[in-house]
DNA sequence: TCCATATATTTCAATAATTCGTTACTATCG
DNA sequence: CGATAGTAACGAATTATTGAAATATATGGA
């Protein structure tokens, strides 16, 4: 059971636009950064240090295939919350 | 339903510590500021402003009764976020 | 009205987050 | 090996957040 320095540090990380969009995508099929990139109008480095606050974070995985890398949601609850923001 | 930057000032509102532990204090039966400050060792005013940061992105409503000020949970899917959180 | 208690507001310094251009790395292909 | 595509890291400018002291406001009672 986490604490709550730990809960708050991962909220934190969700708690941002672009990266809620991000984990959207990535709840789908969605899976490597180009496709985020075309998706989101945003250029590849800011999409690039979103990735990383959520890795960080222990959110995302990510794993290189050949030329590009493949981001996973690590964390089951996150969907969940997710989804009960979106119902809200 | 809310639009993205909706859901993430929401969740941001609730992404820090102290603010966290206030909501969980406010879940069981605590609703005057005085027990939220007894039971955590921080300013007034720092209480208060958290206070203020999740009222105003409307997760607590307040109401004067007499001489303290009571606080309530406004949306229910904060206590499922954080039941969530809890369970991690 | 004056006081004591409870809560809110203002304000400021310190720190942290965000964005994005540029540069560096890594893997594949010819 | 050199070129190219995908991604990460660096660094600087801007903006946001945090915590707390000082101050203000509200309420009820003497």
């Amino acid at each position: 059971m986490k604490s709550i320095e730990e809960q708050s540090r991962i909220l934190k990380a969700i708690a941002h636009p672009h990266r809620m969009e991000i984990i959207l995508r990535l709840k789908g099929d969605g899976c490597n950064v180009s496709e985020i990139q075309n998706s989101m109008d945003l250029p590849q480095s800011t999409i690039s240090n979103h990735l990383l606050i959520l890795k960080n974070a222990g959110i995302l995985s990510s794993r290189r295939e050949g030329t590009t890398v493949c981001y996973k949601i690590e964390i089951e609850e996150i969907k969940q919350i997710l989804d009960i923001l979106a119902g809200m």
